[in-house]
DNA sequence: TGTACATCAGTGAACGCGCGTTCACTGATGTAC
DNA sequence: TGTACATCAGTGAACGCGCGTTCACTGATGTAC
């Protein structure tokens, strides 16, 4: 494996710093991006990009990949820097790793989870790259089960069949034992997660709480209640 | 009072026509709405749509306070709809009709609940509409309070003081006398409607959910249980 | 080590497009006497 | 009831702008001999 070739190195750096640029001017025009902006932003010339990027539309999915990844990734890291049996604790990191690159990342989060921009769809790949987040919290879930430390309070209503069905595969999928009912309440601890954040980020709250993080806290540990961890 | 003269009746159609195929072009362009492109769906040119709306922004935010104002009557009639002294009735039938109306409305709620348009923002007028969903909710929880029906379970983590301030703030601006842990728990289930809706808006639920209604269903009686109704 | 050629990054002009908004206009509808 | 004038809705041309993308170019960096 030979080392890679200056121009290698440079092009990768340069692909970078496009991308860094690309993150900035988000947060001026949100999902529609201006390929001019951004090389405004850089001193260069809007048809240079073209060597790095073919179109607008791979630099869109490039950030939004990105973006899923480093959320991702830092949910896991929080998640791993908890107490391995400590499953609540654990939940709670995930939660709490989101609401801060959230907080740190505005305009990628509402390219993640606002409104679908119209006339662009993600590709295949992000499919599973969204996802992570969740899966991390079915994990924690039920390696708590498995550790016989989650015990989730009976509720009123009974799951109906058609969701269970549904469950069911998701289940499958993962190859996991998880009850339906646990991964059930982990759906609800997960939209609870999100609902919140996107509240917080896209304004909802503003006028409405002022301590946010004590708000986020308290609303976070009545879902791992919820859920029974 | 004298009839409107014909002028201002067909002046008083034409905007709503307007404000119609504006709607319906929402769905194509999302937030960055293009006047021309109404203009052209309603067979007109353009610069006719300065008789009725002296710039594109105030057409958006025309659009917007519709939207709450549809959301939030669509609500309260759902709510007057359920008898007075089911609150849980009530409750749910509140939430049925926010997601009734974000399905059959999309490109209205994701103008209303998804990333903040870069650019424009809201004027005062629409953050009193904007509460209305929210103001039902508490207003069912407080009819079922005075009438001894609310009893929420206890919960492990009690509410920290800084929320329970802003919480208290709220309930005095409302001239109301609801416990700030009730209305705690209403911020829940008020959290899940909205981020469920969006979840289902939005398409995240794709590939993973099918089974729409019953899910929606199931969680809605999961946060009725939570707030104790 | 030096020369000849190929690769590639960035330039700048140009393309065609759609946009919001202004403005002088025309013709029809309404109002006053 | 009829005439004279004012109001107003919609037209069409124009303005200046920013956009994504293409393309022939230049000069610098890399490769082969």
């Amino acid at each position: 494996m030979s080392a890679p070739s200056l121009r290698a190195r440079v092009r990768a750096e340069m692909t970078e710093e496009i991308k860094a640029a690309a993150r900035k001017r988000l947060a001026v025009d949100g999902a529609n991006l201006s390929l001019r902006g951004v090389a405004r932003d850089m001193g260069i010339v809007a048809s240079a990009l073209y060597r790095y990027f073919p179109s607008r539309d791979d630099l869109l999915t490039a950030l939004i990949m990105e973006a899923y990844q480093s959320l991702g990734a830092a949910a896991a890291a929080a998640a791993a820097q908890a107490p391995a049996h400590e499953y609540r604790e654990r939940w709670l990191a995930v939660c709490w790793a989101v609401r801060d690159w959230a907080t740190a990342h505005r305009a990628e989060y509402g390219l993640l989870y606002g409104s679908p921009v119209p006339g662009y769809d993600a590709p295949k790949d992000t499919v599973a790259l969204a996802s992570k987040v969740v899966l991390l919290l079915s994990a924690i879930a039920a390696d708590a089960v498995a550790a016989g430390r989650l015990d989730p309070a009976p509720l009123s209503s009974p799951l109906p069949e058609p969701v269970r069905a549904d469950l069911r595969t998701l289940i499958e999928q993962q190859a996991s034992d998880l009850p339906e009912e646990v991964l059930d309440r982990v759906f609800v601890g997960w939209t609870q997660l999100f609902g919140l954040v996107t509240f917080e980020i896209f304004g909802r709250l503003d006028g409405t709480i002022e301590a946010r993080a004590g708000y986020f806290e308290h609303h976070m540990n009545l879902m791992a209640d919820l859920v029974g961890l």
